[in-house]
DNA sequence: TCTATGCTTGGGAGCGCTCCCAGAAAGGGT
DNA sequence: ACCCTTTCTGGGAGCGCTCCCAAGCATAGA
């Protein structure tokens, strides 16, 4: 009675066989239309869907695609950065129908059993790493693993991943250039972990722009965790330099700035020039709002999933480096916002 | 030579059969420990794991659970309530070695593709739907699909289903009474949207408080939309009421009427005391920082997570509400911060 | 020594699908 | 009428696993 619909019980019912139900609910060819509406009509009344796993089995594909997030998450999640990567893969899966796994990394000390998991055949059909530590062993395990997989960021080691990038270097420089034309002379840094891709680029970028109108942070630089807080104490360290722009390597850490300079009882953007980096906190959070490089997370996220798709299948053989150039939106907090912005 | 390693051939290598295999894999007992040791050591050198889809097809299950993040969702992930869910309930599927599938329904008309995916058998064993807007379809959806589901927050119709949500009411009356107890006279309020649960329970829940103590809101009242422009909006028409305080029903809204106040040349706590719900946003995000009602995010996802287990493998069947308790965190914008904290 | 009991082990069946080949049916030209 | 091509349809085989039953093999008690 209760049998479970299956491609044979809708064969029965509609007269056909397995097979010639299996053409229909694939959309492929060689049906006479007179015997797929018979097919699709039985399918509508049932509420048949094909079951998942033993289309897995038999296909060899999954329709799935994992998102691995390495560490720190607790931190990383009070970021929008993530929830914005998020939002563009899965924009782009559901585009072609495919699902999204999520492999968050907690705290556990053996990574072993999720990372494991995550290269367990048969449950995904590739993955996207999202690893901006330097030296990640992660990169390393899916190397080893027959796994397509995409990475997010700038692995160190890897030259041989296919790999989706924001031009960090480029906007931070992009950065010191404006804070120069700006007229400022003593421009501070503060820096995001050197233990990760992005923190580096982001640092060197801006050092070279100074360098190359013949500026220089000198001692006026520090290195926060990305937090607010963070921000706040290494802004109030700068102070003592007194340095008349800053350029702070993430928006976060960038509140945690504006406060400390507001607490020390100076003004943005009158005594300093803030420009950070992301473009993710909304701008009318912050009073002045914040100009900051702004990175294409959503696209990133979108270009990244269709990336792996094309390694899946294979269309895609060669390494790949894909660098999204990052902007400059001028906002009030550097001190020459145009009225209308 | 290149065969794929599969159950067959470990045991082949091993001189055992698919069976024992199988059996060490999943740590059956029955099998004699030199056996095992011989198995265990294959299976180590060849970096053997079983197929996920073989394993779902045959046994059942799939050990994925789908989480459901319905319409709207551009807008939300600016706030951490989701980020800080997807925490919770990865934290709990880790714990059991499950893995989160994610459906986060775009803006497309047809929610139907994406529906039916989450309901396709052998995908997932069980999904957790986060539905907060009323008469949402998304619910007698899964209602009639043969899929153990939880729902995330209080669906208005249905009373058949298992749920996990916060004491929205009891956060807001707790709320109106702390208002009323530092001498306020002419509280407004700031009301989430009411096509939600939340934003009822939570109007509800502050005009009860009210009521109570023998104050009322008036025409003190306006409808945000959960985003921080609708909260800067909603205040600044507020303020020619004069009112002395405001329950915001978000921290996001709280933090665009905080903005609001500023700007209209008010201080807060001073002139006006403000309340907001959620304890997302990080306190020294505002200056002053939010006294608000902390509901339990990441715990509501372990819950419901967990609950969800239970109602997969038949452990629960009556459903069953779980309502988890709010707090006050009292910090400075209601103007009674206690020294310390 | 023989049988009862329990622990091990092997292999058949089957999960629901896809892939592929072969056979049936339907056309199209002579 | 014929044959040949093309379109359609059915069913075998197999994906890698779990589940279950039966057989092997000890050990112990009679």
């Amino acid at each position: 009675m209760a049998r479970r619909l299956n491609l044979e019980e809708i064969g029965r019912r509609a007269g056909v066989s397995r097979s010639t139900v299996s053409r229909v609910v694939n959309g492929e060819p060689h049906v006479r239309s007179e015997t797929k509406k018979r097919v699709e009509a039985v399918i509508a009344e049932t509420g048949y869907r094909p079951h998942a796993a033993a289309r897995s089995l038999a296909s060899n594909n999954t329709g799935v695609i994992g998102l691995v997030i390495p560490s720190a998450v607790e931190t990383l999640f009070d970021d929008p950065y993530f929830g914005r990567l998020i939002l563009g893969i899965s924009a782009a899966t559901n585009e072609v129908d495919m699902t999204l796994a999520l492999f968050l990394f907690g705290e556990e000390p053996d990574e072993g059993s999720i990372i494991y998991r995550v290269v367990t055949p048969g449950l995904v059909d590739g993955v996207i790493v999202t690893a901006t530590t330097r030296g990640d062993p992660l990169i390393d395990h899916m190397q080893g693993a027959d796994m397509p997989f995409v990475v997010i960021g700038r692995p160190d080691s890897a030259r041989s991943t296919f790999c989706v990038d924001v031009d960090n270097r480029g906007g931070a420089r992009a950065a010191a250039l404006h804070l120069a034309a700006l007229g400022r002379r003593r421009p501070a840094l503060i820096a995001a972990p050197s233990n990760t891709t992005a923190g580096v680029d982001r640092r060197n970028g801006f050092l070279e722009g100074l360098s190359e109108v013949g500026l220089s942070v000198e001692n006026r630089i520090r290195e926060g965790d990305w937090t607010q807080g963070s921000g706040r104490e290494a802004m109030s360290l700068l102070l003592t330099e007194r340095p008349d722009a800053v350029f702070v390597a993430s928006d976060r850490m960038a509140v945690g700035a504006l406060r400390a300079i507001s607490e020390a009882g100076l003004n943005c953007p009158g005594d300093i020039s803030v420009v950070s980096f992301d473009g993710l906190v909304p701008p009318d959070l912050t009073m002045p709002r914040l100009t900051s490089v702004v990175q294409p997370v959503t696209e990133v996220g979108k270009r990244a999933t269709r990336l792996l798709r094309s390694v899946i299948d294979g269309t895609s053989t060669t390494p790949e480096h894909v660098v999204f150039p990052t902007r400059l939106a001028v906002r009030e907090s550097c001190g020459s916002a145009p009225p209308g912005s």
